[in-house]
DNA sequence: TTCATATATTCGAATATACGGATATAATAT
DNA sequence: ATATTATATCCGTATATTCGAATATATGAA
């Protein structure tokens, strides 16, 4: 296979991953702040072990990036280098708008987030 | 479910129909006109069933059109309704650009569509 | 009606994906 | 060293998806 082939086989592998409803309310809440595996549990109100798995297919396609900091692994939404990557944040960004479920993990989300718990490397 | 959920799950299953290469192909060869089954079968070079079943599921999901004009049925892509739609819209344009494989069905497609057969219905 | 062409659907097999619970790893604090 | 917390991976199971070949359907022509 080729370069072309390469590039093409990604791509359809990135859309691939968009098109589950864990990841994209994952890549939804990224799109805000970057967040720790336990805040993004906490706010899908899902077992840990899936939010993982998940985001290694993310991390795995560039989808997302993570930083360490102590115990905790941040996930951050990936920087767009070309045109199609755009059209990824766009189709994020679009999908799932009014939403019950999306509104559900951001009130989740800020829930867990104003829980008083300091981070340890700061 | 309700109505928001029904809106979630149908567009998370348009993004799962994109995230398929023949299925991409097909939609990258709608964008410039509407075909009919039996060019897309030549252009893609793949078995009658499998070009009809993919077209199938994008019926389906809106994701294309059909008009019968005796015999024929034509597919063409579908009207973009809002911004969910039109960055579907924008992530095929986007997608598999300076492919070889998209190269080639457009050169497969242009040799049968220069083929001399006279259209029944015109 | 019969035939030919275009398209759709069915079938079983192969492969891929998603899941929860359990376990493993990694970093830090005591 | 041991305990604790955060995260990743493994395992078996269940479900979903894709495929080609064969068959069915639908239209129009003879």
């Amino acid at each position: 296979m080729n370069i072309f082939g390469r590039v093409m086989q990604r791509q359809i592998k990135m859309i691939k991953a968009l098109g589950d409803e864990t990841r994209l309310r994952i890549l939804k809440l990224l799109l805000k702040r970057e967040l720790c595996v336990c805040e993004l549990e906490a706010a899908l109100s899902l077992p840990q072990s899936r939010v993982s798995r998940h985001l290694t297919v993310l991390r795995s396609l560039g989808l997302v990036e993570d930083r360490r900091e102590g115990t905790w692994i941040f996930y951050s939404l990936f920087k767009p280098q070309n045109d199609f990557e755009k059209s990824v944040i766009q189709m994020i960004r679009n999908s799932l708008s009014d939403s019950e479920l999306v509104n559900q993990d951001e009130k989740r989300l800020k829930r867990k987030l104003s829980q008083v718990y300091v981070y340890k490397c700061k």
